[in-house]
DNA sequence: TGAATCAGTGCAAACGTTTGCGCAAAAATC
DNA sequence: GATTTTTGCGCAAACGTTTGCACTGATTCA
């Protein structure tokens, strides 16, 4: 059997509550006594047993961490880890524990969820995804359960808390980034737009094009069908029409990847005829050819600062609903830029 | 405050022991008490406390997930993602947590792992990776804290669980694959041999050679070093030499890829000049031009497997060290077959 | 000098389950 | 009908913490 709070207290000659408040660091207990627990602790190589505290203390010190439903293929993005392990590591070092929930549908989630909430096996969800009318946000919603998202809010949005890039920012620097190179005819290429991701960077872009005076183009401006065959036909009829555009923003570096594809067999060069700004900025804009220039989010950044703001809430549950944003970059590569040297920071990978 | 087990019981007239017993479905409550029981969790919409019942229990109902403690890049290989929801949904179902650890380092990992075991934070761990003389998989050995591995075990091999593909037969299959479009110069690229995949894979590969009759050339089977430079610079070198191969079996997707490009580059065409096998099936390899044959280890199959393994480990804690090996299939793609048809299953995507 | 304050500790009751054991009542045995 | 066995259930003691409250001895204040 383990050792317990009895066996360092009988070791350290206090009573268990002191031994629990010197874990705790509570202020009236003597530095002395202190000590003297803590030798004891350290003999015994004591750890504070999980379950009880959590048990005494009526909470799980444990969040849960909602993957969006989908088609496997989404999980391709290494977004999704990265957070993961950002969240990971930010508990593992606050001694919470996180456990991944994931279904193929969203009812499946949500009962999964409910669940969970119910029987106290977390004390929050870390939402990795924002999703009009999604049910399991809404759920937890009206059911007052901690919650923080990864993604702008849709509707909520003072009461809920949530982590993000500013991703309207973020498009707009994508789309200037073009018009300084000198494009005009600029597209941008989405998909769903209620995930609010999508929304937000095809704002973005529209912002540019408005601030510096460039008249937006409804057929450059387009939310792609999820099947990739209905996605290669939607891009090929946009490349081959007359008002060809000469910049594409894309709102993900796989979907820029198909893009570039496509314009091989179109014969685009790429920067030349068309230049290409993408998002996520995963290892696949590097190892494209040309290589895409590509806006990194910091994802592993986002899974840090919600688990932070999470924890935060947890322990202070009086706490306002705050919103974090999470700056991002625009790594410059091939794709935008003519002639663009090799730069070290590509070559080293 | 929420339903606890004594409101169930005072409800439905019983004893908390019986509501406990009749959760648990133990033969010795009627049916007739049980169905009464059961409408009254019913009724008040109960659900056992997770931290109560591990503490009188003593368990935690959770499985650690131990990710390897390398760069970036490797996360971005889409088999941990797979692997995780694969122990996540297993996890879901069976009312179990897991909860995921990573770290930059060995002893950062280490550290975690060490506090977790010992504060009962979990009942096992499920590494997501096997290695030889690898100091996580060594402590908790020498701890005899239970765990399983995904990958073949390196050392004791016979008290450990692992749950992984029979990597020796897979290479060995996509070797024969290309032995039997007509190639006798095939080559082998792998990575750090220490990571027993890895070591496999190659093995595999040298059996399919030994089996058909083709003399092994050293020269043509590599452990290409970490750094992607290096390893491109390594590969340029094996495709310009005199004897340069026909065919070459890959470890892995990504390094593929690359392979793909310097072919490119060095004007060779895939897959007349070069075919290529690689392994894992991710999405890259269907997006790569051509499209990789690639094997499929099926990720998601293995963390439900392991997780599997481990939730019956816990739960029964004399069993045998038991070996799952999970099946994979062979993806045939445009990269190692002449004049391939385009495949509806390709198509599809 | 006596009352009031305070710092430092311990007592014991939670927290919500599980489970060994005991005890009735019912069923089986003789 | 008396004895034994079985069935079905409840009692109460764990499980290892946390924490409100009480208590003691020392200090401060008037």
């Amino acid at each position: 059997m383990a050792v317990t709070i009895k066996d360092v207290a009988q070791l350290a000659g206090v009573s268990p509550s002191t031994v629990s408040r010197t874990c705790k660091d509570h202020p009236s207990i003597s530095e002395e006594t202190k000590e003297k627990v803590r030798q004891a602790m350290q003999k015994l190589g004591y750890e504070p047993n999980f379950q009880a505290s959590n048990l005494a203390s009526q909470n799980s010190r444990t969040i849960g961490i909602v993957l969006p439903p989908s088609a496997r293929e989404t999980y391709e993005n290494s977004f999704y880890l990265e957070a993961i392990r950002g969240i990971s590591s930010f508990c593992n070092q606050k001694q919470y524990i996180n456990t991944v929930v994931t279904g193929n549908t969203e009812e499946e989630l949500l009962s999964v969820i409910k669940t969970m909430s119910r029987s106290g096996q977390v004390d929050g969800f870390i939402v990795l995804y924002s999703k009009q009318d999604d049910i399991v946000i809404n759920h937890l919603y009206n059911e007052g359960f901690l919650y923080v998202l990864i993604g702008k809010a849709y509707q909520n949005i003072n009461q809920t808390i949530y982590i993000d890039n500013d991703n309207i920012l973020a498009a707009q620097e994508a789309t200037e980034h073009l018009i300084k190179q000198g494009h005009k005819k600029i597209a941008y290429l989405g998909g769903d737009n209620s995930l609010m991701f999508s929304a937000d960077r095809r704002a973005g872009y529209q912002l540019a094009l408005t601030i510096n005076g460039i008249t937006i183009n409804p057929k450059y401006c387009q939310e792609l069908p999820f099947k990739q065959k209905d996605q290669i036909k939607a891009i090929k009829e946009l490349l081959t029409s007359d008002e060809r555009p000469s910049a594409i923003v894309v709102c993900d570096d796989i979907l820029a990847f198909t893009l570039e594809d496509i314009c091989e067999e179109l014969k685009l060069s790429i920067p030349e005829d068309i230049a290409i700004v993408s998002f996520n900025n995963s290892l696949i804009a590097k190892l494209a050819t040309p290589k895409l220039t590509s806006i990194d989010v910091n994802s592993y950044q986002l899974g840090i600062e919600s688990a932070s703001q999470m924890i935060n809430h947890i322990e202070n549950p009086n706490l306002m609903a705050t919103k974090i944003i999470v700056p991002h970059h625009l790594e410059v590569r091939e794709s935008s830029v003519f002639h663009r040297e090799e730069k070290e920071e590509s070559a080293t990978f």
